[in-house]
DNA sequence: GTCTATAAGCAGATAGAC
DNA sequence: GTCTATCTGCTTATAGAC
């Protein structure tokens, strides 16, 4: 939980993250984190010692603040049918109000991978099993056609994310402005589930 | 045409695509770009006046080497069956021997998103069109099922590129450690253009 | 063309007054 | 707790010898 409200950490904190969020490690300069909470420099290193300790701050807060309630739906114990819907609405209309977030997170995370490690544990690590478990128990029963389930999983992390982190790219190549890209996004709340469940269809 | 083979001056561009590649336009140093071409800072400048405009040779380099020659294979007047298993066969070969590129690219044209208007000018501008009038030619035909043809884009693109970007986190989400990491990317070559027409197949 | 040396400015971090 | 002033080291870029 981020403490009470208003008080100089956690203004601190919030500006940190817009910063990080926008510029990474390495653009970010604690100069403008600290113009950003409306404070001088010196304050940022007596309530975060240095630049690392405030960056791991943003980043554990991102994680969990981001991803995780999107992704505790995937555990719950109901159907694939009910619950990719959800979790792809979840998500997308989180990252929507923070379109920073899952660049962010990969750049760093490409930056140093073992991190992932780390965090993989606070965000939900029974998901993967789970999922999983699901795909193979449809594909036994013939509902859904016997592929590996990983590879499912994959398209849909793919999907879901990868039109937030391309947008400068996607938003020239299919001739979408900024706007029409807001809604672009918003209609694959429904496109990406019908996607997911058509490729999972078994042939006749 | 990269000059020559083997002068001073492509030395230096090749040692600046390692450096940015790894590191970005943040965290790549002058320095290290000189260590790795081994020779000495100054005669970055002399060929390259400044950061910036080495950056840019970089940048536009890796723009016309490793995307146009998947891409332009989308251009071409052949039926979607046929292509679209070439293209992401020779996008996922270009793209496993030089990993960092589509993390690279991505994270740049967030810094500086204008920068995409001008690169798609020269990276095959006329394959939206096509493919757009392809997909829309199998949707009147019944052979595909109707959906915006740019969300099938968008599904495509994402479902090629996604993984390489996020290979830190795939990893460890479907337990797939380094060596097996590969091999799955080289699976879905197989995978995704299955998936593609999967999702597009109409609904009985 | 290639080098060494150095200028000029910036960023992270600390000292110390209030 | 919060500020101003400053130290230290690093980074880009240039001057100038060879």
């Amino acid at each position: 939980m981020d403490k009470a409200n208003d008080t100089t950490e956690s203004r601190i904190l919030e500006a940190a993250n817009r910063v990080f969020l926008r510029s990474g490690w390495d653009g970010a300069r604690m100069q403008d984190i600290a113009d950003e909470a409306g404070i001088n420099k010196a304050l940022l290193h007596y309530y975060f010692r240095n630049k690392e300790k405030l960056f791991d701050a943003v980043f554990e807060r991102v994680f969990r603040l981001h991803f995780r309630p999107a992704l505790q739906l995937l555990t719950e114990d109901r159907p694939l049918e009910a619950k990719i819907p959800d979790f792809v609405e979840a998500y997308v209309q989180t990252i929507m109000a923070n379109p920073f977030i899952p660049a962010f997170v990969l750049h760093e995370l490409n930056r140093s991978p073992q991190r992932m490690v780390t965090m993989a544990d606070r965000v939900a690590p029974e998901i993967r099993p789970i999922l999983v478990a699901q795909l193979q128990a449809g594909m036994a029963s013939g509902r859904f056609r016997t592929m590996d389930p990983r590879q499912a999983v994959a398209h849909l992390f793919s999907m879901v994310i990868f039109p937030f982190i391309a947008r400068p790219v996607l938003s020239v190549a299919l001739a979408l402005p900024a706007t029409d890209y807001d809604a672009f996004l918003r209609e694959r709340m429904h496109e990406i589930p019908r996607a997911f469940f058509a490729l999972l269809r078994p042939d006749l």
